[in-house]
DNA sequence: TTGTACGCGTTATCAC
DNA sequence: GTGATAACGCGTACAA
């Protein structure tokens, strides 16, 4: 098992102190082209590559950012991830990608495991199975800056990157108001995360500008998995009078419920009209197509990066969060 | 700005040495329970945390392993990562996962990064714009393990973990025989990678089984893109005869194919009957909804990662790929 | 059971 | 322009 070559032993080999092979490789102007280049022929010839574990450790700065997301196989987030890296590795950083699932504890372990690997800063899309977030904390205590992407949050002080969830729903809302509807039941999301929050009330504050009754039952909260929509639709059809609208806080559970309606033989959108949230590009492919909300997530992804970015290299961040432009996408489904 | 807590701190606060505290945290058997008692008290209250840089550096084991995929949001890729951070998380292991765009240039600086950072191990599904596969070497100079997945490699030592592309591929082929098809088209990708030529040889030899002519117009090569998909349908429909079904190397290709056909006013499958091959989720929800290959990416994850952290533990892998098992995945498109 | 001393590979700082 | 030395924070062989 031959030894992977160091500075010292490029030192040795040239006759040579280790600080200047050093400063050569960092291609510091303290040092004479002649040696430097000598120093990088070597450096080739022996197979050298720089240490980044001893060079973090020693520069106390390591160009490594944590993302932490409930799932990095949902399209929103790696999208959002791959945004995140075409800024992040231009500029020389690289990412570390966990997954919370959702789950708190997950996530307060992640943070510790991303601080102890000193990471220069954090990207947090937080976990949504309860409204302890007393783990943040540790962030503040390493003095690292973070930002909150898609799901707001202000326990700690970190720059939000948003969309404008609350805009969103009520213009969809709208929208399927304008397209004929009265009875608009809304699918949404459960947990205590500012998405889901927002945009039942944009969902109510249309129902209410355009002086349309919500029935409580209406309101229909679940994971807004595949089955949940399925489900609400099942339970939508024994409502009488029957709903003639869905506005549903993501696509999944719209696309499901679609699938339910039509086996129920109702048609899409003749008797029910529905509008999907986040713009998953399976809404493009559905029949009828999904109506959705494009939530623009590589923009997102970019905006996150640059804005930690900038953090990490001093800059001071306004508190406001920065919203990013989102836009519904009218499709066969909300016709 | 407050400076973290290190060992050194702790020990000094307790009037104890560095080196005990090491091991406490580290929980060995040498330091008397009580002992471990205080220092893992204060530990707490001094907001500790190991700095793995400095534990790692001197370790020589990061326990982490790097991940280069072609491209994070498409499912199959963020699938199977999902599976290997489920079996390295529990074995206490990260991953960093990087894209390589399928750029061999690109993936030959992360490979070069990632040793830098001294990861553990690597896992690689190479990118496929080329057939210079160098940069590999650097790898077996740093005496790294790595596993290959999905597109096999030999020029370097490693374990592949693959899919029996060939015979799925056949299958696929053969099954649209079966339902009477006689000119059967193949969308084939390009790039010097087995999951495609495997394919071609699993339709050619489903053809030649079946005394089936295979014309040279009907292996149509392509990125396997959107609108490599639609350009494709063109051709084949100006074909004379026309073409009775389509086997395509990846879903995206077949789906945007089947919406050129069905614009020209083909019916699927009764005009054409079309096979994919990836189980991307939207195959479930095109209409006709696509027959296609389910790749089991969840469990190749799993496998590869596990069979990389054995190599890790410095166990011996018999040379020979792991194979995973697949299956088709019938639907209305080939009915 | 605990302390001492040193090394992991790099870079910052001072000297010349 | 280059060399010597210490330090980053931790882990470990050896001594006590």
């Amino acid at each position: 098992m031959k030894k992977k070559a160091t500075i010292h032993d490029i030192a040795k080999e040239l006759n040579i102190n280790a600080s200047t092979v050093s400063r050569a490789l960092a291609d510091s102007p303290r040092v004479k082209a002649k040696t430097k280049d000598l120093i990088r022929a070597k450096a080739l010839e022996m197979g050298y590559s720089r240490n980044h574990l001893a060079s973090n450790l020693r520069r106390r700065k390591t160009s490594t950012i944590g993302v932490i997301v409930p799932n990095i196989s949902r399209f929103f987030f790696s999208t959002a991830i791959a945004g995140m890296e075409a800024i992040a590795s231009q500029q020389g950083y690289n990412l570390i990608i966990c997954q919370s699932h959702d789950s708190t504890e997950r996530e307060a372990q992640l943070i510790e495991t991303l601080l102890a690997h000193q990471v220069d800063g954090l990207m947090i899309s937080i976990a949504m199975d309860g409204d302890d977030r007393s783990h943040l904390q540790r962030i503040e205590d390493y003095e690292k800056p973070v930002v909150f992407f898609d799901r707001a949050c202000h326990t700690i002080k970190g720059h939000n990157v948003l969309i404008d969830d609350y805009a969103r729903a009520f213009e969809a809302t709208e929208q399927l108001i304008q397209k004929g509807c009265k009875r608009i039941v809304h699918f949404a999301g459960q947990g205590d995360v500012s998405i889901y929050s927002e945009r039942i009330k944009g969902y109510l504050a249309a129902m209410a500008k355009h002086g349309l009754e919500v029935k409580e039952e209406w309101i229909m909260k679940s994971r807004l998995k595949k089955l949940d929509g399925e489900e609400m639709a099942w339970k939508l059809m024994s409502m009488n009078p029957r709903p003639d609208g869905i506005f549903s806080a993501n696509d999944i559970a719209a696309i499901s419920a679609i699938d339910a309606l039509r086996e129920a033989t109702l048609s899409i959108p003749e008797d029910i009209k529905v509008f999907g949230f986040s713009g998953e590009p399976i809404s493009m492919f559905t029949s009828p197509n999904l109506s959705t909300v494009d939530q623009n997530p590589e923009l997102m992804g970019n905006k996150a990066a640059e804005i930690l970015l900038k953090q990490i290299n001093g800059e001071e961040i306004p508190d406001s969060p920065t919203v990013i432009e989102s836009k519904l996408v009218l499709r066969q489904s909300s016709n």
